[in-house]
DNA sequence: GTCTATAAAGCGATAGAC
DNA sequence: GTCTATCGCTTTATAGAC
C-alpha cells in the first residue's frame, strides 16, 4: 500500500514537473530555458528536478515522447450522408484549426530549432504528427475514390497536396508571427477553397 | 586615400565577420552561438567582434538585414513559347530547389526558433522571402489568366495553392530533418505533379 | 526525497595596454 | 583598432544537511 501510494506520488508529481517544463520550453525555447527556471516555477528545488531527470536533455526528451508520441483522430472518416465536399471542408477545417493552435505553433518551433542537432527528436515529431496526419487523409481519399467519388492513382500524394492546399497560405505566416491569428471565417474559407479546388482536379466529372 | 583604404578595409571585415557569425548562427541557432567561439573562428578577438557589433542582439539583427532583406528572381515570367505546365513546371522546380536548400531549411530553423521572442525578426524574413515569393507568382498566375490560359478569379489566393501543392509533401520532413535530401527527380516529378494537378483545377477547358 | 549551498564552467560585455 | 585579461553574472550539475 505504501508502496503503491508512493509510486502514484512519484509519478504524479514527474507529470507536474512536465507541465512546468513544457510551458517553460515553449516559451523560452530549449536553450534559453533553465532548469533554474523550471524549479523555480515548479516550487521546488533543482536538486528535486535532477531527481526526476538526470540532465536538461533527459527532461526534453520526456517532454518530446509526451508530446509528439501521439495524434488522436481529428481526421475522422467521412460521416454517413456527407458529399465529398463538405467531408473536405469539414477536414481541412479541422486540420487548420489543429495546425494554427498556440500550442502547435511554439511546439513546432521549439521542435524544429532542435532538428538541426538532434535530427532523432524532428523524425519523431514528424513521423507521430505530419506523416501520420497525412497518412490518414491518404486513407480517407483512397475511401472516397473507391465509393466513385474521386478519380485519384496515388492516394497519399493527393494528400500532400490537399493538406498543401489548406495550409500554404497561412502556416509559414502564423509561423513566423507575421500575420495576427485567424478568424474562424478565414478558417472556413481557405477550407472551402482547397476543397473546391481539389474536387476540380480530382473529382468525378 | 588614406581614409578610403580604411573604410574598405572596415567594410571588407565586416563582412568577413558577418560570413563567420552566418556559420555559427545557423549551425547552433542563437541562443547556443556565444560571441567567444564566433571571435575564435574569426581568428580575432572578442574586442574586435565589440567594436563592429555592439552587441549579440546587433550582431544578429545585422545577419538578418544582409540574408532575409532581398530576394532575387527565381520566378521569372513565362519564357517566349512556353506551354501553361511548361511555365508552371519551371517554376515550381525552381521554388522546390531553392526551398530545400540546405541554407534555406537552417536559416528558416534559425528564424522560426527567434521569431517567438522578436515577431519583427520573423516579419521581416516572411514578407521579404515567403510572402514575395507568392506575390511573384500571383503576377505570373495573373499573366497566364490575361492571356487566356487560365481561368480563375484570385490570382494571389491561386499562387499560395499552386506553391502548397509544390512543397507541402516535402518541406516540413525536410526542415525536421525526417527524410534525406531529395533528388533532381523527386524535385522534377513533384513540380510536374503540381503543376498537373493545378492546371486540372485551373486550365481553361 | 527534498532542501540549501556551492562547485565548475561558460556567458556577454568591458577595461586598459599597445 | 586590436589584443589580453577579467568582471559580474548565469548556467548545469552536485554534495551534504535534514
Amino acid at each position: 500500500m505504501e508502496l503503491t501510494n508512493t509510486r502514484l506520488d512519484r509519478d504524479a508529481r514527474r507529470e507536474l514537473i512536465l507541465d512546468v517544463a513544457q510551458e517553460v520550453f515553449l516559451e523560452e525555447g530549449f536553450a534559453n530555458a533553465s532548469m533554474s527556471s523550471i524549479a523555480a516555477r515548479l516550487g521546488g528545488s533543482k536538486g528535486t528536478l535532477y531527481n526526476y531527470f538526470k540532465s536538461k536533455d533527459d527532461l526534453f526528451n520526456a517532454y518530446v515522447e509526451r508530446r509528439c508520441l501521439w495524434q488522436d483522430e481529428i481526421f475522422a472518416f467521412p460521416l454517413p450522408g456527407e458529399t465529398p465536399d463538405q467531408s473536405l471542408r469539414r477536414i481541412g477545417r479541422a486540420y487548420l484549426t489543429r495546425v494554427l493552435t498556440d500550442f502547435n505553433l511554439r511546439n513546432f518551433r521549439l521542435i524544429v530549432a532542435e532538428a538541426e542537432r538532434s535530427p532523432e527528436i524532428g523524425r519523431i515529431f514528424y513521423d507521430a504528427g505530419p506523416r501520420m496526419g497525412a497518412e490518414r487523409v491518404g486513407e480517407l481519399l483512397r475511401g472516397m475514390a473507391a465509393a466513385g467519388h474521386l478519380e485519384l492513382e496515388d492516394p497519399l500524394e493527393a494528400a500532400h497536396q490537399f493538406l498543401g492546399l489548406v495550409q500554404n497560405r497561412y502556416f509559414k505566416a502564423r509561423l513566423c508571427n507575421a500575420i495576427p491569428e485567424l478568424t474562424e471565417k478565414q478558417i472556413e474559407d481557405e477550407a472551402a477553397f482547397a476543397a473546391r479546388t481539389f474536387l476540380r482536379a480530382y473529382g468525378r466529372r
